[in-house]
DNA sequence: CTGGATCCCTTGTGATACTG
DNA sequence: CAGTATCACAAGGGATCCAG
């Protein structure tokens, strides 16, 4: 992709172009939190996630930050933040079409991390 | 996967366990570097990448934190360390066979930045 | 060139208390 | 229940100097 000048140039400008394009990534997935809202999320869409539903699913999150990661994933359209009209009032959340788009992205970190696990196990055995 | 109770508690297990999984590899992962680092030797692994070489071949990364990233991706065994034997000296760093392994996690990631730019243009539009 | 040491500022994250 | 406000601290990260 991009303009073609020649052999030698065209691998250095896409090897840049995609440092670029992680480099988005992880500043709208990174931090510790992220990820694992939206796995959760992807987990249960056949569900209501109301935010305290969500806050006992994903273990040791606190409130402050659960409230301010779904807002920088709701401003990047990745979930949605529906009011429901109860007594007391609950808000659900829900993973949107776009945001499913990041689910080959933690199903690679998932199988990374199980993985990970693997490969540690035989380290200590050697 | 793990052991199964009945169908009700199956998916439930298997869902706190991807989370864990994605625990770990966030938090070996994560940061605003180590990726890129590990993306950026995967694309040189016929070259002799050292120190400074790829500080200047990742945008912005001081000597302080790429020295701190390249330690903690050694010690997890992603990348080797190799002292050259040069006037002056010089050390190349290289991908591991096992850090081979985050490569699809990296492709991911370069594909959903690229595809979210995409992403973004569209919305500007509508 | 490599990369440790130091200083310092910014950001992330947790705890707690509180409001609608 | 949802979410904000506040305080407090740890971690992230940059700049600079320096030694092997």
């Amino acid at each position: 992709m991009g303009t073609v000048k020649n052999k030698g140039n065209v691998r250095e400008a896409s090897c840049q172009e995609e440092l670029t394009a992680m480099r988005d990534s992880i500043e709208i997935l990174g931090g510790k939190w992220k990820l694992l809202i939206m796995r959760y999320l992807t987990n249960r869409t056949a569900e209501h996630n109301h935010f305290k539903k969500i806050q006992r699913g994903i273990n040791g999150i606190s409130a402050k930050m659960l409230a301010k990661e779904l807002k920088d994933l709701e401003v990047n359209l990745l979930v949605t933040r529906t009011i429901q009209d109860t007594r007391p009032v609950t808000v659900d959340y829900a993973i949107t079409a776009y945001g499913k788009s990041i689910i080959p992205v933690t199903d690679m970190l998932v199988q990374w991390g199980l993985n990970h696990r693997e490969k540690i196990k035989e380290e200590v055995l050697v």
